[in-house]
DNA sequence: GAGTTTGAAACT
DNA sequence: CAGTTTCAAACTC
């Protein structure tokens, strides 16, 4: 379909007010031959806002700025290579400093990242060329168009048909116009320095991170925002909660960006776009190289643990926009080759759309967290237990009938609080031990026998319980001291001072498995995560079979 | 350098 | 506003 690319030109349905007025005043605070090798530096420097912008722009097609442009292309001719700013927005630097060529004033090209150099550019010190377009189709009065969207004339380039310059000033004006009608921000910036870009000032490996971001954001679904084509990348910034892109990796703390600028490989264009690559395929990332197990440690207890403030450079989890990056990268990378169940987190687009997903969603399941309690629960009743047992065995047997009876009364106290506990905590029905009958009474093996005197309990219970033999240990064998303390002291004090000290007895057992399961659920993240990346990068654009549950792989591991 | 891919812009 | 087409730059081979 044509874009009127074949008859009349640029629609004149141009908005009165539109063409003229506010703007033409503003010409005259802008210097519009700076960049024709006036005595400024070449670099119009506005500050950011839009209607300066559109000032600019609309000034262009007052009469007034055509003859200063007819004047102007004159220069231009002398200054081959060199195009000549219009007094168009994009002719104006915002914020981002242009490549300034002192000796021959520079025109720059905000809106085109271009022109702006890349940080693995950055070494080149070579100046560059201003970009020449390639138009053809266009008559380069679209914003398809780099020149016309920068809001410089053509000069120089390898267009066809160009309009855009001086002597089809007329079309193109009408062309400016009927872009800013459709687009009254067209020739903005389409970089504005960020409110949160003062977020965060440090340095990454080997990155600068870069301040601003999109306006419009980018909506990249396939370049991973880490190639040029993404207007985000290009310009050398985050993409932001404006963007809509899918499983974005440009996004502050991605291991996927990070990998692109890593060490010496920050300048060599080659590397950054085979990692590039590497990255939107998933082959690397968290578990693909440019990751060490300390990260990969850290990544896994934030995932968990959802720690980011000990930890300066956690940001990116709790980070504003990046909910809908982050589910395609660091986090995500892995999240993403998951194949279970991250279908819905993974389609959606747009800010907010994403919902972080741990990689530990899959392995711990409601049932889990519910028997996790009634284990806490049976252990501290045990562990009330042993202590009375121990200390019972330890007295006279004179005393054997009162520790008996003491015992009992404490375990049943303490069986109920910690069953009242459970089940504010829980809010359901895992409070009772006797929830366990559901797996029914096979299970006497030595763990749960031992743990549970012969109390049924489910697979998951007992794969929940894999520290249960340590907690054994721990009130049995360590607490031994303890009660001998105890039984010392509690022989000695009244009543409730040997309570006190059972209940702190119990606490500490109940907290150390708890710990110890958290540290368990940590370990099981880590081999998930290597069993996804390891997959992902078997399976790469193969089908993904069903990834084993990640429920299964806990209970399996734990049995062990 | 030709062909392909990509995503913004333009259009329906 | 969503879907489609056009376009030119970025990228690959």
């Amino acid at each position: 379909m044509g874009e009127g690319e074949g008859g009349e030109f640029p629609p004149k349905k141009v908005q009165p007010d539109t063409a003229d007025f506010p703007f033409k005043k503003r010409v005259t605070q802008l210097d519009f031959t700076a960049g024709f090798g006036g005595v400024s530096s070449g670099v119009v420097v506005l500050p950011e806002h839009p209607q300066s912008t559109q000032g600019m722009v609309a000034s262009l097609s007052s009469a007034a700025a055509a003859a200063v442009t007819q004047q102007q292309h004159q220069q231009q001719q002398q200054q081959k290579q060199i195009k000549p700013p219009m007094v168009s927005t994009a002719t104006v630097a915002y914020a981002q400093p242009p490549p300034i060529n002192t000796a021959s004033p520079r025109v720059v090209k905000p809106e085109s990242p271009k022109a702006k150099p890349r940080p693995n550019e950055l070494k080149d010190a070579t100046p560059k060329k201003q970009k020449q377009c390639n138009c053809k189709h266009s008559r380069c009065l679209k914003l398809y168009c780099e020149c016309f969207a920068s809001g410089i004339y053509c000069d120089g380039c390898n267009c066809v048909n160009c309009y855009n310059n001086v002597e089809n000033e007329a079309a193109r004006r009408d062309a400016v116009e009927a872009t800013l009608e459709r687009n009254p921000n067209a020739f903005r910036p389409k970089i504005a320095s960020s409110p949160h870009g003062a977020r965060d000032s440090r340095k990454e490996a080997g990155e600068v991170l870069m301040l601003g971001k999109h306006n419009k954001g980018c909506h990249c679904k396939k370049s991973g925002c880490l190639k040029k084509y993404c207007e985000c990348f290009q310009a050398d910034i985050l993409c932001s909660e404006n963007c809509k892109c899918m499983d974005c990796k440009n996004f502050e703390g991605s291991e996927e960006r990070q990998a692109l600028f890593h060490g010496d490989h920050a300048n060599n264009m080659a590397y950054i776009q085979q990692a590039a690559n590497a990255a939107i395929t998933g082959g690397i990332g968290s578990s693909g190289y440019a990751s060490d197990p300390v990260s990969k440690k850290r990544r896994c207890q934030e995932l968990f643990f959802g720690l980011t403030a000990k930890d300066p450079s956690v940001h990116r989890l709790g980070h504003f926009p990046q909910e809908n990056h982050i589910r395609g990268s660091a986090p995500s990378s892995f999240l993403s080759s998951m194949p279970v169940s991250h279908a819905g987190t993974t389609a959606g687009v747009g800010p907010s759309k994403f919902t972080y997903r741990s990689l530990l969603a899959d392995i711990i399941q409601n049932q889990d967290l519910k028997e996790l309690c009634s284990v806490l629960v049976v252990l501290s009743g045990e562990a009330a237990k042993t202590l009375a047992d121990q200390r019972s065995l330890t007295q006279k047997r004179a005393e054997d009938q009162t520790a008996t009876s003491l015992a009992s009364s404490t375990q049943d106290r303490l069986q109920s609080q910690k069953d009242s506990d459970a089940e504010k905590t829980m809010a359901d029905d895992c409070l009772s031990a006797n929830q366990a009958n559901k797996a029914g009474p096979e299970d006497s093996s030595s763990d749960g026998a031992d743990m549970a005197e012969g109390r049924p309990m489910s697979p998951g219970t007992l794969a929940l319980m894999c520290d249960e033999q340590d907690a054994m240990f721990m009130a049995t064998a360590s607490p031994n001291g303890i009660m001998d303390h105890d039984c010392s002291t509690s022989s000695h004090l009244p009543y409730g001072k040997g309570m006190t000290e059972i209940y702190a007895e119990q606490e500490r057992i109940v907290l150390t498995k708890f710990r110890d399961c958290l540290n368990r659920l940590i370990t099981f993240g880590e081999i998930k995560e290597t069993q996804c990346s390891s997959l992902a990068r078997t399976e790469i654009g193969s089908q993904r079979g069903p990834l084993s549950n990640g429920t299964e792989v806990v209970r399996t591991e734990t049995g062990n």
